[in-house]
DNA sequence: GAGCTACGTTTTTTT
DNA sequence: AACGTAGCTC
């Protein structure tokens, strides 16, 4: 049989990384390194060469983008389908598997439903009300955080030593234990605990956890250094005992430490599993050397590394450009700017990326990129799954699914409006927490015995007979006109569309893409209930950004999101101190380098040319701040970038930054920042910056009508006003 | 009970 | 700036 296809295009390491047989295998692999490209060849040598079934692999990463990614070029490149034989998900997607099919041995019901991070608060909410506790004072979010802190460490409230005298942990403990009751006692599980209730299935169950281990021959692990404590001690209980692990990592790359994720994993990764080789991986095929060298003089200055350093064969490239914008409109024009130009260029809308650190900042951008005409698309920001609409939605069909979910139960009983306030609700809530009843059964109950008054009786009676009756229509529908049915007969459409402004609109439009995805839905199981597999789906996957997916457009997200992108152009916006690094991270060093990891990650997306940019004055909640450059760019070396300013002082001194020269240039014009000047076509206007060298000097000025312009300084013929 | 207004709070990154 | 909550009026 001919396998050379499979190693084939590959270099030394990357083909040792596929080829080897060591029991514990890892993979340091750098930026742009060809990382995906191992695992996709590896499990392919797996499979055809040591002729492993699919059957037999278990392959984890971290989203669902990257799982399909996986999973798609495992199938190009074998040229089949895997169809459901093979374990690729996200730590989240498997461990969610595993409890369906042990649902009993994992102590859950048969019908557990997730509890997404919006539920969760809203559940928070409702216990601190009923421990009455006062919400400025202790923030539901908070203990949201401390809970999940918790979980994400391995730690359930029985695990957490007595506090003593310390009220906050006296109060998070009660909160935590009254949190883990309603929890089981509702069969909701949060995604901390999706993790966690895995390891225990495993830890607990030894026939559970033995089946596994005879089942899987190979593990392998993408983005390695983002395991947390739990997932690490999952796959150590899994593969500890010999069976083969492969994992892949970059200790560089790891940005996920506020949600849990340890780094020091992937040092204790060789400790654990026996007999690991480590394969490093450094040679780039991504980036310019220029961009490589700016990573590499970035990252050096954090101090706990495995050591690394990127190389290629490949040209330097292009000068870095950094821009120092007036204010945050400046900076989104310099952007857009610069696009127009690039595209006149040979470069394609979707060759471009810019990333920002906080989804705050996409606003001005978008809002540039909309007068400029330029078709976007924004990666991340709020999930499709989490908004207001399709969250309300799809509460009407878990009550269809499950009348007993409290969590959908609470959100829908007045969405729309039917006149059942707060009082009434208040009522249920305290009727089923005195007789251990769901708010449903309770509803029943009360409507049985009269508790209520007539009006809040026959509102709720109509409540329940809707959901009722929306069950009975739905029972031989599929699954998209169920969503029809429920938008509708649930008068979503209707409630939204009395909304003022374009916001209903939108929201509408949502709920109908709703029910197209329900359309094109397929489960991964498809003997399984199709209506829980799609409520499943929508907890746990974002739901694709499905508008224009192939229009060609800029791509914007944050630098979290951009993780394992990359693009031809990228503008890394806003490197500004208390921003990038973020504020709430400079006065911890370990956060601090988590920053800076941040930074790396940003700027080895780039292929060929990188645009940095920060301004002088942004206008964030409503506030105007005054920050300096981010001192991650200052750890670059002035000889790489090209700097353009719209002031005078130049403040990096540098033999080799052009802005000097640029500036020398015009000043020998007798043109300043700021000068007025006439254009025999253009008018009148302002000088807002400089850039390049000698004959191809350039000025932009901003003209009264025409806009900004980038002028080549030796034909512009400017007059001095 | 609904709907409006005023006020206060909050803002990192996400499976 | 944008959102959520509290309190007020109908």
């Amino acid at each position: 049989m001919d396998v050379s296809y499979i190693l084939d295009q590959l270099n030394d390491a990357q083909r040792d990384a596929v080829t080897a047989d060591s029991p514990g295998t890892l993979v340091l692999a750098g930026a742009g390194s060809g990382k995906t490209r191992v695992l996709v060849h590896r499990i392919a040598w797996k499979i055809k060469v040591e002729g492993l079934s699919p059957y037999s692999i278990m392959a984890v990463t971290f989203t669902n983008k990257a799982a399909r990614e996986m999973r798609g070029r495992i199938e190009e490149l074998l040229g089949s389908s895997l169809q459901g034989g093979m374990w690729v998900g996200t730590f989240h997607g498997l461990a969610h598997r595993l409890l369906k099919a042990h649902a009993r041995e994992a102590g859950l019901p048969e019908n557990f439903q997730i509890l997404d991070s919006d539920d969760q608060l809203r559940l928070m909410k409702r216990i601190h009300r009923e421990l009455q506790l006062d919400d400025s004072r202790w923030p539901p979010r908070q203990s949201c955080y401390f809970i999940n802190g918790h979980k994400d460490e391995g730690r359930r409230s029985a695990h957490i030593d007595d506090p003593g005298g310390d009220l906050y942990l006296q109060t998070m403990l009660k909160v935590y234990r009254r949190y883990e009751e309603i929890c089981q006692q509702q069969g909701v599980i949060d995604f901390a605990e999706l993790l966690l209730r895995a390891l225990e299935l495993w830890r607990d169950n030894p026939a559970v956890l033995a089946h596994y281990q005879q089942r899987f021959k190979h593990v392998l692990v993408d983005e390695f250094q983002d395991t947390n404590a739990v997932q690490y001690a999952w796959l150590r209980i899994l593969a500890g005992n010999g069976m083969p692990i492969t994992a892949v990592g970059d200790d560089d790359q790891s940005i996920y430490g506020w949600r849990g994720a340890r780094i020091e994993n992937i040092q204790q990764f060789s400790k654990d599993f026996a007999d690991t080789r480590i394969i490093r991986l450094e040679q780039n095929y991504r980036s310019t050397g220029t961009i490589l060298s700016a990573a590499n003089a970035v990252i050096k200055n954090n101090s706990q590394r495995l050591g690394k350093e990127l190389w290629t064969s490949g040209e330097d490239g292009e000068p870095i450009t950094l821009f120092a914008a007036f204010n945050e409109q400046d900076e989104a024009r310099f952007v857009t700017d610069r696009i127009d130009e690039l595209l006149r260029q040979d470069y394609r809308r979707a060759d471009i990326g810019i990333l920002y650190r906080s989804n705050a900042q996409s606003r001005v951008l978008e809002e540039a990129l909309i007068r400029s005409g330029q078709p976007y698309r924004i990666y991340g920001g709020q999930r499709f799954y989490d908004r207001l609409e399709i969250k309300n939605a799809l509460a009407y069909l878990r009550l269809i699914a499950l009348r007993d979910d409290d969590t959908a139960m609470e959100r829908v009983i007045n969405t729309p409006t039917r006149g059942i306030g707060n009082r009434t609700v208040e009522m249920l809530r305290e009727y089923a927490r005195d007789h251990q009843l769901s708010l449903w059964q309770s509803a029943m109950a009360m409507i049985q015995n009269g508790a209520l008054t007539a009006r809040a009786g026959n509102a709720l009676r109509g409540f329940l007979s809707l959901v009722e009756d929306l069950a009975e229509q739905c029972s031989d529908q599929s699954l998209d006109e169920q969503v029809d049915l429920v938008i509708d007969k649930a008068g979503l459409i209707a409630f939204h569309q009395k909304e003022k402004g374009e916001k209903g609109q939108a929201r509408i439009e949502n709920l109908q893409e709703l029910v197209s995805a329900a359309r094109s839905f397929t489960p991964e199981d498809p003997d399984a209930d199709l209506l829980r597999e799609f409520l499943d789906q929508a907890a746990l996957d974002a739901g694709e950004q499905q508008a224009d997916e192939h229009e060609d457009s800029i791509q914007l997200m944050t630098l979290h999101s951009a993780k394992g992108l990359e693009f031809p152009i990228v503008f890394m916006v806003g490197v500004e101190e208390n921003l990038f690094p973020h504020k709430m991270s400079m006065d911890d060093p370990a956060r601090l380098e988590e920053e800076r990891r941040l930074a790396y990650v940003g700027i080895t997306r780039a292929e060929q040319q990188l645009f940095l940019s920060y301004a002088e004055s942004r206008r964030l909640h409503g506030q105007e701040n005054f920050n300096s450059l981010s001192r991650f760019i200052r750890e670059i070396p002035n000889d790489l970038i090209n700097e353009v300013r719209i002031n005078n002082t130049v403040t990096r001194p540098s033999s080799f930054a052009s802005g000097n020269i640029a500036a020398q240039a015009a000043a020998d014009c007798g043109i300043a920042l700021g000068q007025r000047v006439l254009h025999s076509f253009f008018g009148a206007g302002t000088v807002l910056s400089f850039e390049g060298q000698g004959a191809s000097a350039r000025v932009q000025v901003n003209f009264e009508d025409e806009g900004s312009k980038w002028l080549v300084l030796q034909y512009a013929n400017l007059e001095l006003l």
